[in-house]
DNA sequence: TGAATTCCGATCAGAATAGTCGGGATTCGG
DNA sequence: CCGAATCCCGACTATTCTGATCGGAATTCA
């Protein structure tokens, strides 16, 4: 499983431009200078302004700039935004297309799962992100 | 974000399998009835069976044996088993392939993210997957 | 007007996913 | 020993997803 690339520009992304909330509209050329490229970025900064996570500035001097409040905007609606929403697998989405649904173990185990990590995604903020601690997930379980 | 069918039909197989851990040899015909394609399951039972989880029997009446404890045996390893390590993004995979590592914010949170979900995997195991109640995942966050 | 910049649809190469095929090897029952 | 049942395995295919890239249209500023 991983996450792709999207997932991980589009935050970068987020990150970039909560960082620069009150700096004026930021152009791609400068969000895209860490390495991503640019004509890729821009399609995944459109899934964002679609989104009604960032807006935009046309013209000489545009660019980007944060459309909602870092504080409450956490890391799953942003990934909802560039990867659509988290299944786990085809029947998760279409309960119907599996006719062995209501006594399905590996569903309900499936299920738990899905919702155990939109929790984790819904619970870190944009403005989290610098407060986290990269040792702090290393720490061994009890 | 989707885990595959592979996932999917592997963790069914090791579920059937821990059921039917003392009446001989299932065959795949018997394992893939759910509406598995055989031939495809029988791809996945060769990932479980090197990964150590099944033992297989030839010839007539042969067919897969649990050959793991369901009480120690958790979905992690069966997922691993099928799909290879959790990886978030190629960053995560590879320290060295991105040059701004060290501070990059969004490398942690994906580090924090990729251990909450091994650890929630981690956290259930195949005798577990018959106790989980659907609805308890439904209940809303606080 | 012209440079800077976003917007947008089309296209493309490579990888992964999901599944199929054909035949080989092994074992059991008779 | 024979034949059916069954696992084993490498090769193949079709579809989708990912990660771009291209070319140009529209907008805005100076």
């Amino acid at each position: 499983m991983k996450l792709s690339t999207r997932g991980k520009y589009g935050l970068y992304a987020m990150y970039y431009l909560a960082s620069h909330k009150d700096d004026g509209p930021q152009s791609l050329q400068n969000i895209a200078s860490v390495g991503i490229p640019r004509q890729y970025l821009e399609q995944l900064l459109g899934s964002l302004r679609r989104a009604g996570l960032v807006s935009s500035v046309r013209g000489a001097q545009g660019g980007y700039q944060i459309a909602c409040d870092p504080d409450h905007t956490t890391i799953l609606d942003v990934i909802d935004a560039m990867e659509g929403p988290l299944e786990l697998s085809d029947c998760m989405a279409d309960e119907k297309g599996c006719k062995y649904a209501p006594k399905c173990a590996v569903r309900r185990v499936w299920h738990k799962l899905t919702d155990s990590i939109n929790r984790e995604l819904a619970g870190i903020t944009l403005s989290d992100m610098d407060k986290i601690d990269e040792c702090e997930a290393d720490q061994h379980v009890g």
